[in-house]
DNA sequence: GTCTATATTATGATAGAC
DNA sequence: GTCTATCATAATATAGAC
């Protein structure tokens, strides 16, 4: 067997823990998820995981890694100037409600681990939600002064609202299913839910901007 | 020693166990708290636990009903006519948020156990969010028809809406306070949520009505 | 690189003294 | 009613064969 197909199925086990690991962890968080729970939803043993990881901690860490990379893909953003600042913010909210329905493990780990102290979460905030915080901080500024009521709200306050509005629905999907008979992921309760989000931030959209 | 105190120490040790065990599961989650440190918060023996409760499982719900006790004795609303409707839901908006910056421990355990299926899911659904979800969706009907932003909203999305938007600022304080500096369980900051969620599901207060 | 086997620790529940 | 002691189990991490 040539090296390189061996590299890549050395590979493919890492890739594989580490999205067997982002699932059980949104899933059912850091606790209750065992790393051979882990192992076994990735089709190999559990000495591997400390073999390639060294410890549960490292594994975790390499799994919120990847989500944030999904999350950068999933957001993109088509560069436009055709559109009002208006439609343009409206666009990356629904693009967020979007990507938090299609990646609620994303989701999901945010809330595990932003709820308390210990390392963890001080990794989680220093390494990937500041960046993106101030990122927003920016774009909120770049938008102010226009009259929308995003302008209003201070930073703070409008982080912790988007994020809970656009994405409790998703976190909570299992819930919503027994609790209304609504599964949150059909792609209509989606593109609503992104809808009203959008309507509840910047207000109506503008008349002459297309759909 | 007469029976009374005998029967209130007993008491005593139950509900301090209950109220230990819902502080431990909001903020570790149930598989993150043990039973030992349930019991050592308490400042009793681990053997009480099974003693009482059976089970770690029936400490769990009986946490629960406490929470659901506390909040319905913390959404307590003053009965009065003499505001608009408007204004009243809008003090109910107000008051949830109170709430949920009061006891944060209540949305963290929603948020806990609402995220996946089982046997906790279905039974924090079927015994307390479904009475709360059917009320929020009356009260919605009966104020529908006033032009307000909420009489347009679907009641699922609503819910999961106001849910997030109110609560996810307190469910994730400490990580707040990392990410931010800002300490969402401040008097002020407290306030300042209040006023905007209102401001987001009900747009400007009435000009003739008190503060 | 992947597996089996195991050391160590922590957990939930039980038994029994007081 | 509360405690101590213990059983049985499951978890992470390690050692070593292949």
């Amino acid at each position: 067997m040539p090296r390189a197909a061996i590299a890549a199925e050395a590979s493919d086990s890492r890739e594989g823990i580490v999205r067997a690991a982002l699932e059980s962890f949104a899933e059912k968080g850091f606790d209750g998820s065992s790393t051979r729970g882990i192992a076994s939803r990735a089709g190999v043993n559990q000495g591997l995981i400390p073999y390639y990881f060294g410890s549960k901690l490292r594994l975790w860490q390499a799994a919120v890694d990847l989500a944030f990379v999904e999350l950068s893909e999933g957001l993109e953003l088509e560069e436009s100037g055709i559109h009002s600042e208006r439609e343009q913010i409206g666009r990356l909210l629904r693009n967020y409600v979007r990507f938090v329905a299609r990646n609620p493990e994303f989701v999901r780990l945010m809330h595990e681990e932003g709820k308390r102290r210990g390392p963890r979460m001080r990794w989680l905030v220093d390494r990937h939600v500041k960046p993106l915080y101030e990122t927003m901080k920016n774009l909120m500024q770049h938008a102010a002064g226009r009259g929308t009521l995003l302008a209003d709200i201070d930073p703070v306050h409008f982080h912790y609202l988007l994020a809970g509005s656009a994405g409790l629905i998703f976190h909570q999907a299992e819930e919503c299913k027994r609790l209304t008979g609504v599964n949150p992921f059909d792609e209509s309760v989606v593109e609503e839910h992104a809808r009203i989000v959008e309507h509840l931030f910047l207000g109506p959209p503008d008349e002459d901007s297309p759909a």
